[in-house]
RNA sequence: GUCCCGUUGGUCAAGUGGUCAAGACGUCGCCCUCUCACGGCGGAAUCAGGGGUUCGACUCCCCUACGGGAUACCA
């Protein structure tokens, strides 16, 4: 058989080399230890937690290195196509801080390593292609769907692997002149890869991630290029990866049995290998058993699910963090101040078993997160949000600044800062009593307090009320008024002696709480009182001792 | 079915032959306290099971179980 006959009648319309193509995407000018990462999603629009979990690992990979790290659309199956989708990934992923130096991006393709678009790249792939099939390694197949699904019942029957290769490989072997024929009749076909491996044998790899891997050669005459033209992401990944210098290809542990082929494809168009790092996938729970995230079963981890709750982007990116290396608690720990950025991030600190995801976990570091933001800046990241998620919010807080920037302050400075707020939707509902529209009596006043105290304590609070009042001067009339009105003025009173007492201080001031803000628990009532200010405070124990 | 990867408390996990088996979240109790938080102190809770190797195994080897993944002209 003559292979260079074969592939000029293949690939009659393919002209350049591979040489063409090594002088097209030259090395990169980057110092040594620079990583080049690439995330390389398929145009299915949805994005979840997982997604950006592995993303994350790409993003600090490269820039905590010097490196690049590029975006590429995998978009070689046309069927799973969705509109928009690729505005949607970017958008997601820039939203949680995961910045692409190079390839798609909303406006266009920057860079000189492209086509980014998988599509785009074709004659590349054909190139290659051609070129396999000059070496011998890769073959056209005529073979139809009914004869695959022949095959493989064949071998279902003796209990042979399914597959197509060694002597099941029609095609394998098919003369010079058959294949024109086929070829002059218009016969579509894919192309192969003629495959030399042993499934017997093993080779030896180091992943980034799981370190030393020893697994069977690949056997599998696989497809290269479909009949369309277009390559199957086991071959688009090889070439594409190799001509953009990607030097570390991270990707989900799902593609680690398909390992092997990608290693022969590279062994056979003799190009180096990347340092794969196969990332564990994000766990859900389910019933008794771990499962993987799913986009159509999980969309309340979709990305736009932790946006539209208003989670900080930092907050979701130290979360990830946590759970990706092990020690970054630690270093978070001893060094509470620094920028997440300067985290020396390793993938050997990578676990290797998959991880379930812990929502306790992330609203915990969430609050660690929001609690050393400045007032301005929570201020602002609440307006966006709202301006995007509760746009009926919008004019409450634009009217309101200088109090939300009060209300927010709240507790937050001192030595130990109150760590109540969480994510924007959670925020709002913490702070929600401020404001009349949305203030509602939420909890019933305590058992402790005879429901023929209410009305008198809340008269006498109005009646000794004095707005300039410091914290000390205004709880000492609480004190008093609680042992006029035979309760305890301190809790531990009523403890040791509960029959002397109706209740203690705490039960008074839980009246007025719910009178003021409609719940029993609440930060200082003194501070809240002075942040509504006189008016509103006073209306609303009115209106208490009205409904009473 | 076959192949691959994995398995330390409820969760995330340190750990690489000798530790009373870190730490964090969660949980429980106590303290602080006008409520709730915050903070402090303390508790319960883990090496999947069975065989080896070894003076000694969470750590190395084998088997089993369980979990996950792959087995496409999808990525």
């Amino acid at each position: 058989m003559n292979y260079t006959a074969l592939a000029e009648m293949l690939f009659p319309h393919i002209d350049k080399t591979p040489e063409d193509y090594e002088a097209l995407y030259p090395k990169r000018q980057l110092p040594p230890e620079a990583k080049v990462t690439r995330l390389g999603p398929s145009p299915t629009g949805f994005i979840h937690l997982g997604n950006l979990y592995g993303a994350f690992v790409d993003e600090r990979l490269a820039h905590q290195s010097g490196g690049t790290f590029f975006l590429r659309i995998e978009d070689t199956d046309e069927k799973r196509e969705v509109e928009g989708a690729v505005e949607a990934i970017i958008s997601s992923l820039e939203y949680f801080g995961l910045r692409f130096d190079e390839g798609v991006t909303i406006h266009g393709e920057t860079g000189s390593y492209g086509p980014y678009y998988q599509r785009r790249r074709e004659a590349i792939y054909q190139c290659y292609a051609k070129h396999l099939v000059e070496k011998g390694l890769a073959y056209p197949c005529f073979c139809t769907e009914e004869e695959i699904q022949a095959i493989r019942g064949q071998q279902e029957k003796k209990g042979e692997n399914p597959g197509y290769y060694g002597h099941f490989a029609k095609c394998r072997e098919l003369k010079s002149d058959a294949v024109r024929r086929n070829l002059e009749g218009g016969k579509p076909f894919v192309l192969r890869f003629r495959s030399t491996g042993d499934p017997a044998r093993n080779f030896q790899i180091i992943d980034g991630i799981r370190g030393h891997l020893s697994m069977p050669e690949n056997f599998q005459d696989v497809v290269l290029l479909k009949q369309n033209g277009i390559p199957t992401y086991h071959f688009a990944h090889v070439i594409d990866d190799y001509l953009m210098r990607t030097t570390h290809v991270v990707r989900g542990e799902e593609w680690l049995s398909s390992l092997p082929i990608h290693v022969a494809l590279f062994d056979a168009l003799e190009l180096p290998l990347p340092i794969y790092c196969h990332t564990t996938v994000l766990m859900k729970m389910e019933g008794e058993n771990k499962r993987k995230l799913s986009k159509r079963k999980d969309p309340e981890l979709s990305l736009s699910y932790y946006r539209s709750q208003g989670y900080h982007p930092k907050a979701v990116r130290e979360y990830l963090l946590t759970i990706l290396n092990s020690n970054y608690e630690e270093w978070r720990l001893a060094n509470p101040d620094s920028p997440m950025e300067d985290f020396g991030f390793t993938t050997e600190k990578m676990s290797s078993s998959g991880t379930l995801f812990d929502l306790d976990k992330l609203n915990d570091v969430s609050k660690e997160v929001l609690v050393r933001m400045p007032d301005e800046e929570l201020y602002d990241f609440l307006f966006v949000w709202t301006q995007e998620y509760r746009r009926e919010l919008g004019p409450l807080f634009t009217d309101n600044k200088n109090m939300l920037l009060r209300i927010l302050a709240m507790d937050r400075h001192g030595e130990k800062p109150r760590k109540d707020l969480v994510y924007c939707e959670q925020i709002f509902d913490f702070i929600s009593y401020f404001f009349d529209d949305y203030f509602k009596v939420e909890d019933s006043y305590p058992a402790e307090v005879a429901q023929g105290d209410i009305k008198p304590i809340l008269e006498a609070y109005i009646k000794g009320y004095d707005h300039s009042d410091d914290a000390s001067q205004w709880f000492s009339k609480i004190r008093t008024l609680s042992t006029d009105m035979g309760y305890a003025a301190k809790p531990k009173d009523y403890k040791k002696n509960p029959e002397l007492y109706k209740g203690h201080v705490g039960h008074v001031s839980t009246v007025i709480r719910i009178a003021l803000m409609g719940r029993a628990s609440s930060p200082d009532l003194w501070e809240i009182q002075q942040i509504m200010g006189e008016t509103r405070a006073m209306t609303r124990i009115n209106k208490a001792i009205a409904s009473l």
